[in-house]
DNA sequence: AATGAATGAGAATTCATTCAT
DNA sequence: CATGAATGAATTCTCATTCAT
């Protein structure tokens, strides 16, 4: 007779309110396991979603994939709106973290610029699918938090818009719209992802790199900037030889 | 993995191989109500899809949406991923619909790929939700369909290709790589739809066009291209205080 | 790929705002299957809950026990709250509906009263698990439907007072305190479900109501009401010999 | 039926019988620690069964509340079965115990069974959802212990029992039944928390004692009974005025 | 003794699909 | 052809209970 409480009973819902739309909060206290294990439900999460959805992803194929229980990955999340956020979270921080890394040991606007573009391709292609993800289930989160992955998206461009301005401001690149050209190259840069399925038969990473500079900064240099971006290229070259085994 | 059956569901399947997997079979067989109900389906599908996404829309709310019973979606298509398809295919055969359809009176190669630009620019600002629903859900499609859509998606890129070509033959434009260049002018016209969250605070439309025109398109003319870019921009000009009351 | 839409898969909640907190939505037209489904899901609810409790009875096991499917109950019905409301509302409903019928062909006040009692008594003999599902799970329903539980056992009681009213306007009783004097009846008649365990070893039916009446009316009377007491259980006396075979 | 068992667990139980059904064993062994712990676990049930209920109150809620962790509960107590019990317990043990210590200093029948109805009414004042919960909560106990809680049930209703008896065997009262009497009486106090929503509309709880005696023992007294009523009023007119400031 | 993270069996609810009418 | 009631598998989320520390 006496019988566990039912999933569904509650009266009144339990979950206190987030500090804010970006807030994940959870049940544990220990900050270290809470890193530990959100890497691992998340890690778990952006390699399902990326591969089969948001909404064909069941928690339970996460939490297998996580290696831990079901009821535990609600120990650290609220919900499963809660997961794809983190999902989404975890890429565009991503490109926020690793893109300005990489440009601190760079000089000059052009090559600045170069590197870039450079940099947020490779990072593309190493999270192909889950750049694709952030087209596909960026709607399916809850609308505040929506707001907050655009927010993440529109840092990253900026990055990018500073790189653009500076070559401006050097004299190096003239460009009607920085904003607009800005856009243009972070667009290049998601199409990779985007349309990897078509761009794969035609083009290597690093050619569609090279093609899409030509393309979408070349033709806008002035004549100090090509000599920039000639030594740009250059370089890159010099490294590619160096990565190459 | 795959859905419910009823009690009754027989074993063996009843309905027939379709043709191929772009064939969406049909029990009715007047072909003139085929069409019809299709229609009401698909506009349904299309604007439910777009506003809430494939997963979190049900058949039962296109029915209500297209205004006929539960059942009677069942009579137009087999299942589920089939509305998806036909939506899918509705907002593509727009784009290779109505692109040469508006091209077909414009002369000189310039012209011609800057009204293609400005046209699929305007189809999607009509279909902007639609064009969302085409990166958010074609991988929401069985495997064989998503190619289908894919190949939609060529042909249309081929329009803007063709146009590009023009313009180089014409020795109007100078580009290194048509394919990309063409690519990214795809992409131009659909970021409208993709960013619309973020350029409809910078930009109307027609500002929109202008401005990654001249910064896409404009930057590789030639000498010669640079005249005929200056007429197309008058036309338009044109046109535009034309249709403005 | 393409996979069933999971049930917690809801971006927006679809129920529409019920028309008040005692209405029941249903999502089937039919007023007859309506109220023919509705009958046996409330009457398997009524016997489910009345043996197991509201929380350890299942939806599952309501539709079992219905005949029809776990989603049908959902067709009627908006959630397992609704069920319980339902359920008790016909618990309440069958004390508003028969004691007024049966008192219809009674009179005299004192004869009325005891009639009422005795009424009470019998339906709550009948409904005896049911009446005490009543105390066990009217605060399991959400705050503004138990108080439209509420308003049922005061239209109930109303009844009594009523009678007990018109005993003391007769001039055959004396009370007190006639809202009172109601209320301990009205408990009177539910102790014998709620402490049927006890009673049950000392009492019939008949003898229990006896008992009462002699307790709880008797003391109160006035000569006159004495006079047609003793007419009203010599009445009653009648109708058990006429009815036991 | 029975709940999850986490992947260890062994097929053979690992807990001894328990002396009796009323028995709760406890794994820690200093009855000091038991009964403090104890104490701390079911005050916090109580408070929260009481409120929310048995079924939508968890144990973690209830370690909360008593300031313990989760699985300290499980040293005291071998499952929430038994936190009920304790619960349940805990209440009727207050009126057998509050009751007759009230009673010692009381002298002659009819004021002892006036202070023992206005006791209990006080008591049940007090535990006014507790005593709600042995209502709704005593079926949800394991069939052998709810014959417990109604064997304190059935002690207590024994000192009312006893009362109305001194007072018949004195002959200050004559109730044709003094245990149908002594169980109204005891149901008399018991309403003042079942119907308590609509009782504090009319009453104080010191009216409704007062109404209540008047309705359920002064019309059953005998004219010496009824001095004694008049003087026990009087009294207790007197204690109110004392403890009123 | 005490902690609290971890487990996993359920329970409510949804909805693609079918079929009797 | 059309309707819409009926089916039931699948999913999210909960929480009693355990156990490593």
């Amino acid at each position: 007779m006496s019988r566990a409480r039912p999933a569904g009973a509650r009266s009144t819902p339990r979950k206190t309110a987030a500090a804010g739309p970006g807030h994940v909060q959870s049940l544990v206290t220990d900050p270290r396991l809470v890193e530990e294990r959100r890497g691992q439900i998340v890690r778990a999460a952006v390699k399902l979603f990326s591969g089969r959805g948001y909404y064909t992803t069941t928690i339970q194929e996460i939490a297998r994939e996580a290696g831990i229980s079901t009821g535990l990955v609600y120990q650290y999340v609220r919900d499963k709106d809660d997961v794809l956020l983190l999902a989404l979270k975890l890429v565009l921080d991503t490109y926020e973290r690793e893109i300005p890394a990489r440009l601190i040991e760079v000089e000059g606007p052009v090559r600045r610029l170069c590197t870039a573009i450079a940099t947020y391709c490779e990072i593309i292609d190493r999270l192909r699918e889950a750049t694709v993800l952030t087209y596909r289930s960026t709607k399916s989160l809850r609308d505040d938090r929506r707001r907050l992955i655009m927010d993440g998206e529109v840092r990253t461009n900026r990055i990018i818009q500073a790189c653009v301005h500076s070559c401006v401001k050097a004299g190096q690149m003239r460009t009607g719209n920085e904003y607009l050209h800005a856009y243009m190259l972070v667009m290049f840069c998601h199409t990779w992802a985007l349309k990897y399925w078509a761009l794969r038969k035609r083009y290597t990473l690093a050619r569609y790199v090279r093609d899409g500079l030509d393309l979408l900064v070349a033709p806008l240099l002035t004549a100090q900037g090509r000599v920039a971006y000639a030594a740009a290229l250059a370089d890159s070259e010099q490294r590619r030889k160096g990565t190459a085994r």
